[in-house]
RNA sequence: GCUUUCGUAGCUCAGUUGGUUAGAGCGAUCGUCUUAUGAGCGAUAGGUCGGGGGUUCGAGUCCCCCCGAGAGUACCA
């Protein structure tokens, strides 16, 4: 260093400080009030209040009237318990579409709803009512009680709704208990019983012994259960000691016992075991034999072939009656038991069916109390004695009091060949947890195969678009397979069926009585079913040319909920006018039929196939267009929670609000974003955290812009397309592309998609790339020049498309940075447009730059193997030489400063040499570092004023 | 039991009609900067594509079997 220099800064030396502060002084350094933490718990709130102080969902209704409309139909949730985080994460899927298509100019009302009727409120009313001592209510006090607590949960769960910042028609929801919604659902029904769906049957459904109500095939879910596994002995008509072997696990049906089943492929043998003799099929012979003992100690005594089995008879084991064995080849199988089904028509479905077929009683010796009974079925003589009356059929404490009763008969009489506990799933009461039984009553049901019913149900599934795919083989089992439908419970909470007896007991059910029923609903509440006399609600909704018997007693049954929530399409979407598509022929589908459905997968045989069904039947097309389908929130650690409550245990929060009152709304959203949900959705600490760094750099770049942005006005700053620099032409470039890769991915509504972009583009291009490139010149370059006004013009153009494809997803964040956007007409990200990004380079242009960054991909070792060496330490202490020829050499000599730039160092030389792909050299950058732009330039020391800058920062404070 | 979906780095996801040595981001580790600083930049490590067969010149991709997870469902007599 030449003395003279070294002199004049050692004289300045105590300066330096001064100066230095000076010198930062003159930079434009960032400068916003977006705050780099977001205090996302604390502040969503108060943005929520001024959204909702605004009117901002009317505002934005407003903003596209007249605009195609976008329907998506809301799955009513129940309306009892806090909301679930599953339950969030559907409102947060749905929320993710409105808002995509309301941006991108569709208008889109949302109507949210919630299911209000049915056991899993009236079981939590009644349970308290008892524990209070009111054990005798009228049906009508006990609906008054459960629409309180109903609509108390409405209110709860609605404020938990909108604080994920779902925007919705909050204050006019639709409620399956409002009088005309109950009327419209009437309405259908009676389109149903008109068109002769409806009927009243007595064949075996599904009951449960707590909540004393016969239950639908989804309101059963299934469990593990210990059944006690019996082989009894049924003595053959005509012969001593030898009896037929039947193999049961519900000890609790003998009592039903009307027939015995066999298969008429296999061969059955007769065996002797001491002074008995047992009727056994051949296949499982081996395995009888040994369970019940008599290994070694049997002998074959003939071949009995299955089609001979018909001229047996036999005595039931306990009651005094005798019965016959039928062919039952469609489900008598040789996978267990003994070969020989014990049939009780009135307790199970192959049962009745092989009873109707063969003129058996349908016999279902069971009270509502779920207690053994005599009937009207079968002559007194012929059914249980006194000390089988009464016993419970229902477990506690894993006994079944009915099971042990018979089998205690059993064994006393010595027909008892064997028992044993049976682990097996089987259906449970989805309310009560207690297993189900099957119990032939007389209920209301909707014949599926009315008509063809059932195939033009299959014929609508497949015009409807299922995603993902599976979802049309999920319902179009479920539809194939299910059994009419049994509409009809004996509860109080529900829409009444409006059904008659005359004095004959036989039931009144027509359709003018429904739609009378329907009209009284619609004034008064479907209470006034419960309130009035009979004679008095008789005179009220008789038909005027009535000429049928008269009413000498009125149902009280209640409808299926699932009755209630499917005609949601009848209900809703056929009579609210901000529901529907003007301009369309009215009452033709086009004018309700929603785009959209999404619920869990759970649905396609709950709400999915109601819906279908109910809209089928009485509109005669699907209530939708497309039915989306997510899975359901899973623990991570399933295994480790189980098995570490063996040592202590926790318990993962469960609700929503937990999750929101630790993370914040926008990291919730951005976490149900970053999962495929067609899959399983993970629930786990580990993950949330990961999406909160995720969200931390997106707000990182969100707040980098927006500081560069505090002094330009776009009106006298921007810089047209052709003057902007090749770095901001290029990330214009690579945003067009995610703008439309984005785009594409929420019209596919594969969220996880938008997230995976953005949150790459945001780590790569954006941050390490561009921010970091052209932060020199932002800070260093004068204010006005149109290098950094170029800058500028590019960031604003991408905060605010940043803002628009982040807004649906961050609802909260997007719309905090549009509103530090300066110079905007818009106030609220939510009332913008999204319209493409528009912007595009030339090929040529594109391969330039391409070029360049593949140097930049070799240059980068080499420099940070020269950090190693401590010959440097940031890049703007390097001098990089390139030298060699051709086409690369030729584009960097072209570029030369755009490729200095692009990494960041202080100088770049180049250098015509012979290599081919270029040689690459790094060395302390030449002259010294420049105290306000930190670039190494021989022009420092050169200016007498500004001793310490170098050329251009000079120029720049002068 | 039957039906069905799923299984790619620690995490979340890509992986086109089968086609080089299976990718990305984050995280982790190490380094670097101190003009985005509870930030920024760089580098490194990480995968027998659940396992095993088969078809093929070639399989993460197609076929079969098995294992594991989820869901649906049954008449388990």
């Amino acid at each position: 260093m030449p003395l003279g220099k070294l002199a004049v800064r050692l004289t300045r030396l105590p300066c330096r400080v001064e100066f230095e502060m000076e010198y930062k002084n003159t930079l434009n350094l960032p400068q916003t009030d977006f705050p780099m933490r977001a205090g996302l718990v604390q502040r969503e709130p108060e943005r929520l209040a001024k959204w909702y102080a605004e009117g901002l969902y009317e505002q934005i209704q407003k903003r596209r009237e007249g605009a195609e409309r976008f329907l998506l139909h809301d799955g009513p949730p129940f309306a009892n318990g806090d909301v679930h985080i599953g339950t969030a994460l559907n409102k947060i899927l749905k929320d993710f579409i409105l808002k995509y298509q309301s941006l991108r100019g569709k208008q889109v009302p949302y109507v949210p709803g919630w299911d209000c009727h049915g056991l899993p409120i009236e079981f939590k009313v009644t349970q308290k009512m008892r524990k209070d001592g009111n054990t005798d209510a009228t049906p009508a006090a006990i609906r008054k009680a459960c629409e309180e607590y109903a609509l108390g949960f409405i209110d709860k769960q609605r404020e938990q709704f909108k604080r994920l910042g779902v925007l919705g028609e909050w204050d006019n929801p639709y409620l399956t208990l409002n009088p005309d919604y109950e009327a419209e659902e009437l309405r259908l029904f009676a389109d149903l019983v008109e068109k002769g769906f409806v009927y009243r049957g007595k064949k075996p459904v599904y009951w449960s012994i707590p909540c004393r109500t016969a239950l639908a095939e989804a309101e059963v879910e299934y469990q593990d259960h210990i059944s006690q596994s019996v082989y009894v002995k049924f003595p053959i008509v005509g012969e001593s000691n030898m009896y037929l072997l039947i193999w049961t696990t519900t000890p609790w049906t003998l009592p039903a016992n009307l027939a015995v089943a066999y298969n008429s492929q296999f061969d059955y043998q007769l065996i002797r075991v001491g002074e008995e003799a047992f009727i056994v099929s051949v296949p499982l012979l081996d395995i009888v034999v040994e369970k019940c003992g008599w290994a070694g100690d049997f002998e074959i005594l003939r071949t009995v072939q299955g089609d001979q089995m018909a001229e047996l008879e036999y005595h039931h084991p306990f009651c005094n009656r005798t019965g016959k064995l039928f062919a039952g080849d469609l489900f008598v199988d040789d996978s267990a038991g003994t070969g020989l089904v014990h049939i009780a028509p009135g307790h199970g479905q192959d049962d009745y069916n092989l009873g109707r077929n063969n003129g058996l009683p349908v016999y279902s010796p069971v009270d509502d109390k779920g207690c053994l009974a005599r009937t009207a079925d079968l002559p007194d003589e012929q059914q249980i004695s006194d000390d089988l009356v009464g016993k419970q059929i229902l477990s506690k404490n894993g006994k079944s009091e009915a099971n042990e009763a018979v089998i205690e008969v059993l064994k006393s009489d010595n027909k008892l060949a064997f028992q044993e506990s049976y682990e097996h799933s089987y259906p449970h009461c989805w309310r009560s947890k207690s297993p189900v039984i099957f119990r032939a009553m007389d209920q209301w049901f909707v014949n599926i195969d009315h008509d063809g019913f059932r195939d033009k149900a299959l014929a609508a599934i497949d015009s409807v678009n299922w995603v993902p795919g599976w979802g049309r083989n999920r319902i179009e089992g479920a539809v194939q397979s299910r059994p009419d439908w049994c509409i009809s419970r004996q509860r109080s909470w529900g829409v009444p069926i409006p059904a008659f007896y005359d004095a004959q007991g036989e039931p009144i059910l027509d359709h003018r009585i429904v739609r009378n029923t329907a009209d009284l609903v619609q004034q008064n509440g479907s209470n006034i079913w419960f309130e009035r006399e009979l004679a008095d609600l008789w005179e009220t909704v008789k038909p005027a040319n009535w000429d049928g018997p008269d009413a000498a007693g009125k149902s009280t049954d209640t409808l299926d909920v699932w009755i209630d929530s499917g005609s949601s399409s009848r209900s809703v979407l056929m009579q609210r006018i901000e529901l529907g598509r003007p301009n369309t022929e009215a009452g033709s589908p086009d004018a309700w039929q929603a785009d959209y459905y999404l619920e869990g997968s759970d649905q396609h045989r709950g709400w999915f196939q109601s819906s279908l069904l109910l809209s089928l039947a009485g509109n005669g097309i699907a209530p939708y267009r497309n039915v989306l389908t997510h899975g359901f929130m899973v623990d991570a650690d399933r295994e480790k929670i189980s098995k570490s409550k063996q040592d202590g245990g926790y318990s993962k929060p469960q609700t929503a609000e937990a999750y929101i009152g630790q993370y914040g709304a926008d990291i919730v959203r951005l976490w149900v974003a970053s999962q495929d949900f067609r899959n399983d959705i993970t629930v786990s600490e580990e993950r949330i955290k990961k999406v909160a760094e995720a969200y931390r750099g997106i707000r990182n770049a969100f707040r980098y812009q927006l500081s560069n942005l505090y002094d330009f006005d776009p009106a006298k700053h921007t810089v047209s397309d052709n003057d902007l620099t090749g770095l901001d032409r290029w990330i214009l470039d690579c945003f067009s592309k995610v703008d439309s890769d984005v785009r594409e991915s929420y019209e596919k509504c594969e969220f996880h998609i938008v997230y995976q972009r953005i949150t790459q583009f945001v780590s790569v291009e954006l941050s390490a790339v561009y921010h970091d490139t052209v932060k020199d010149r932002l800070y260093t370059s004068p204010s006005n020049s149109i290098r950094r006004r170029s800058t500028q013009t590019t960031l604003y153009r991408l905060v605010q498309g940043f803002s628009k494809m982040l807004s649906p997803i961050l609802v909260f964040t997007a719309d905090e940075a549009w509103e530090s956007i300066p110079h905007l007409d818009s106030s609220c990200v939510h009332l913008t447009d999204w319209d493409p990004f528009e912007f595009c380079i030339s090929d040529n242009e594109a391969s330039n730059w391409k070029a360049m960054f593949a140097i930049r991909e070799r240059i980068m070792p080499v420099l940070e193997e020269a950090r190693r060496a401590k010959q440097i330490g940031k890049g703007l202490e390097a001098c990089v030489s390139l030298s060699g020829v051709g086409n690369e050499f030729q584009i960097a000599q072209d570029h030369h400063e755009d490729l200095r730039e692009l990494i960041n160092v202080s100088q770049l030389s180049l250098n015509e040499g012979e290599s081919d792909p270029l040689e690459i050299a790094v060395s302390k950058a030449a002259g010294e570092k420049c105290e306000r732009c930190w670039r190494w330039e021989t022009s420092v020391g050169s200016h007498n004023d500004h001793i310490t800058l170098c050329s251009r920062c000079v120029e720049a404070v002068s």
